[in-house]
DNA sequence: AAGTGGTCTAGACCACCTA
DNA sequence: AGGTGGTCTAGACCACTTT
């Protein structure tokens, strides 16, 4: 078994696989078969850096990629040191929501209203207006496959010169927030994650229960001049968005 | 104006703000002010560096902060580009929770019930037991500043060797998970995250009311031998457990 | 004082893309 | 072929921590 273990232990230079990939790849298998163990120290850079012939700037690429994944962490004048499991680290990503909405050809949008209205009520808080200001309403079904995935509601400054009212109206502008392609007119966006449940007209629109827990995806959008343009939320239930996430070595 | 633009695009080399991080920040109000526009390609790295006169890696570093950020994106052969916001690459962080857990002294967990008990349900496909084996079965609130904050539920193998199962007993060690002082008895982790709501009991303990929506954040933890070793989870009003996140150009 | 990580230089060669 | 980012070297100096 030893045998084994140091023949993983040299990098292959003639490899495709860049060094410092091949040298995480170790570091990360010492750490899960227990060689560096939590809380403890790593070797220094100089010394993996002698240890492995490779210059100093190549240990450092490693050891970022390892901070990166969580699992270890550098303290300047002490070291590298292996971190303790730490589910607060660990981040929920929306890639299960984009994997669907990019599946473009089975993808449908149906609305449901567009109208201008007067503002109020957390619109008119979240997008900065005063009492009555015009903001646009868009309330849409998203399909995929003809099946229902998510109820989304939009409310945007009227503004009849502005891209954005143009792209509230369009079927396609809130998903190509995912697909990525026609969204240069914000600078920023802020979201938030909340638990929900469904009444009776959101359960009938997605084709689920009354009373079914669902995620609410709530947005804010900003224009280039720092303007609040563009409110709204989604509305999923979980089997439609999956939301995990690991921490510790997996990829061993 | 022009004079103020160009006074900030001069690296001050003596600053103890290191010179990539000041880089970073020319090049980030570039695009927060359309000088670099979504979709558009920045000057290569030589450019760059020609002209604030620092070497390639310097900005390689700063431009690794910007891909970090997610404002822009490298394409080996062809170029760095301004990336058009995208709301599914953001993902929410449970740093509000943690906050609250790691003020220890306002913390107090309260143990509703600590058996061996014969495993079933999910517990038992989770750990990967077979029916009717022992599982040790905690259920906990934690309170903060005497106020409820979370529901836990946690279950484990049972095994009198295992640390686990001393650590299930111990008042601390879940809430340790977060405080990250002692959790090296696993190796690796993962999360999910679910939309909830309160059952009668569930309400009362957390002081809420019935039907309140709630996460739930469902946790399976595997020892060095790869095994699962720990399953459970945490119920959380949303005001106890803010989940947001930003994208694009904020920090100006 | 010695050891650690953090920043930085001034090159080199390679892989990839576009023309 | 020429330009781009990706990797890598072999140093240098600094800031911080520990002894």
């Amino acid at each position: 078994m030893s045998g084994a273990l140091s023949q993983e232990d040299k990098l292959d230079k003639r490899s495709p696989v860049p060094a410092y990939v091949q040298l995480a790849q170790i570091l990360r298998q010492r750490i899960s078969s227990e060689i560096y163990t939590s809380g403890n120290r790593l070797p220094s850079e100089a010394a993996i850096a002698g240890s492995f012939k490779v210059s100093g700037m190549t240990v450092r690429q490693a050891l970022g990629v390892l901070v990166n994944e969580g699992l270890v962490e550098r303290i300047q004048g002490r070291g590298t040191f292996v971190k303790r499991l730490d589910v607060a680290t660990s981040c929920f990503g929306l890639d299960s929501f984009r994997s669907i909405l990019t599946d473009r050809e089975n993808v449908e949008v149906r609305i449901l209203k567009a109208t201008v209205e007067k503002a109020r009520g957390k619109a008119l808080e979240a997008l900065g207006l005063t009492a009555d200001d015009p903001v646009v309403v868009v309330e849409r079904v998203i399909l995929h496959r003809s099946q229902p995935l998510t109820l989304q509601v939009g409310f945007a400054v009227f503004d009849p010169e502005s891209p954005v009212v143009e792209n509230m109206l369009d079927t396609q502008v809130l998903t190509d927030l995912f697909f990525q392609e026609n969204c240069g007119s914000f600078k920023k966006g802020e979201l938030w994650l909340l638990p929900d449940s469904l009444d009776e007209r959101q359960a009938a629109l997605l084709g689920a229960e009354v009373g079914e827990n669902a995620f609410r995806l709530e947005h804010i959008f900003y224009d280039f001049a720092g303007r609040p343009a563009a409110y709204g939320w989604f509305l999923l239930t979980p089997d439609k968005m999956q939301l995990s996430t690991r921490v510790g070595v997996w990829n061993e």
